[in-house]
Order: structure tokens, then sequence, then C-alpha cells
DNA sequence: CGTTAATACTTTGAACTCAAACAATCGAAG
DNA sequence: CTTCGATTGTTTGAGTTCAAAGTATTAACG
């Protein structure tokens, strides 16, 4: 039996959406992955560096809302950078509850040196698709991406009201 | 100075298409895992379930190819459902190196109960989309998700001979 | 001024993830 | 029949993730 005839068109539509975009995901962040390790850092770890690389110091809260990450993780992921010398963590003398984090010189210079060829690998895997696939594809996903999150938000507003 | 400016267009291009993959399935990620731990289960665990349910048993392999997963890891996922009672574990009497994993009563008690609910959110989701948007992304996430590994295979196949 | 609430971060515990090392079993070649 | 190599699972160690509880600091209110 095919989930089409078990729960129906829209739900057989959906759900194979799913698993693609899923598929897909896990693929290329697979691929990256591996690729990253390959320079001695993890994925968050360099996703943090490239952060700090392209727009300098952030606190530790801008860096969780930037990545979707829950506070209690950034921590550990930042606590890890700096002990191997790539960030430096500096208390906010405004308000000392803030945690500014900055690249240190070694960062900086790592960051310099594998960004590019990351970039290189992640247009390498896109390449699959052709200019306007990419766009449309692009745009898809922000579409799916953004309507999901203000669908959600309704939603819980409307139990709040409830 | 943009993206654009530093690393070129095509790369740009790639850059941001990697983003919103990632944010898209980030996102849906993020509810369903919610909507899956509001019946006791991580997102594994479901899945798995999930696998059982639809196709009966299966070995850990065969687990672990179905979910892109290391071998190490299924053991863990597995060991949690059966400490839990939800699966149980079968040594193969053919091959007593492979060991099938199958539900329990109650777990597929709990796969029938679950199931349709996460069908219909999951539906939901994607309904951000109209039809023929869902199936346009699905093809375009099918496309560049094949195409990297079929690109990957062969780059591997490429160093080998060399 | 002092209490109370909110914010920013850290800590803790459970689960997942990988890679690498390990054990058990099977198959095939000598 | 025995040994060697491949396959199947498990274990181990490091890292990531979340949620929930905890600490420190700031802001706001009486």
């Amino acid at each position: 039996m095919t989930t089409n005839e078990r729960y129906g068109l829209r739900a057989a539509r959906a759900l194979d959406l799913w698993v693609k975009l899923a598929r897909a995901f896990s693929t290329l962040n697979h691929q990256a992955e591996v690729h990253i390790r390959s320079f001695g850092l993890t994925q968050p770890q360099f996703s943090v560096l490239e952060c700090l690389g392209h727009r300098g110091s952030m606190t530790l809260g801008e860096l969780c809302r930037k990545h979707l990450v829950s506070g209690g993780n950034m921590t550990v992921v930042v606590d890890n950078l700096e002990r191997d010398g790539l960030v430096e963590r500096i208390r906010s003398k405004d308000d000392r509850r803030q945690v500014s984090v900055e690249l240190t010189p070694a960062g900086q210079k790592l960051f310099e040196k594998i960004f590019p060829p990351h970039a290189d690998f992640i247009t390498d895997c896109a390449n699959v698709l052709a200019k306007d696939e990419q766009e449309q594809l692009s745009t898809l996903l922000k579409k799916l991406g953004l309507g999901i999150v203000k669908q959600r938000c309704n939603d819980h507003n409307k139990e709040k009201k409830d």
C-alpha cells in the first residue's frame, strides 16, 4: 500500500517533499562536514569562525540567534574554539552580563585560509544545478522556511488567545 | 563588501542556496522535532519506528543505510527504543552476525497512534507552498541531492585512479 | 533604596552523531 | 580444514544538541 493510498494525495506530496528536503540537506551537509573536518574543525566551529570573520566580534546571544541554536550550546562551541586559541571571550564593560567573542590573530588567519576553498567547494556542489535552477530553488526554499515560521507563529498566538 | 564582490557571482549564488537550504531544513526539522517530542520520542527514534512500522522488520545495517547514519549510532538509538519496550532485537539464524529489529506490540500501537497526526502536521507545513510549487521544489531538491552524490562519487573514483 | 522581574550566560543530564578500534561471524582460497 | 579477509554490530571518546536549572547582572517598580 502506498503512502498515497494510505494517507491521501496531499499528505503523500508533503511527506515526499519532506524526505527530499532532508536528503538533499543531509547529503550536502555531510559533504561540507567532511571538507571542514579536513581543516581540523567541526561544522559549528567553522560556522562561528565564519560569522566572526565576516562580521567582526559578536556576543554569545547574537551568535545563538544567527545560528538558530539554543544558548547552552554556543557556550560549549565557543569553549572549544577558545581552548584551541582561535577566539577570545571579552566581557562587555557596558553590560557585564554580555560576553563578546572575537577572533584571535590565529583564528583570523585560519579563517582566511579555509574560507575561500570552502566557498569553492560549495560552489562546485551547487553547480550540479544550472544558474536559474539554483535561483528557483533558493526562492522556493525561502518561501517554505519563512512561511512555516509565520504559520507556526500565528498558531501559537491563536493558542494564547484561546 | 558583499559576498558577490569578495568571491564572485557564482560563489555568492551557491552560498546563498546553501544558507537557504540549511535554514528551510532547520526550520521544518525543528517544528517536527517539537511535535514528535510531545509523544515522548526523539526524532531518530520516531524515524526508526516509522521505518519499521511501514516496512516490517529490518536489520541494523539496513536501518543505517536508510537513514544515512553511521553504524555505531544506530546501536544507541535501538538500545534506547529497546529499553522503552518499543522494539526487539532478534539475531538472524542464517547469518548470526546480523541483528533484525522488530516492533513490539507496544511499538506497533504507538506507531499507529502517532504517525497519522504527524503526517497531518507535515502536510500543514508543506501547504505553505502551492501544489505545483511543492512538486517543483521536490524535483529540484532531488536533482541537487543525487547530483552531488554522483559528482562526489566520480571525484572519489578519479582520485583512486591518480 | 530595596525587592522583583528580566536578561545573558553557564552548568548539567540525556540523546544523538561520527570516527576509529574492537569482537564475532561468515566465506573463500589454499 | 585452516587461515585470511570481509561483513555486521558494538564500544569508546570527542563533539554537538536540547531543555531545564542555576548564577550574575541589569532594569523597573514601589
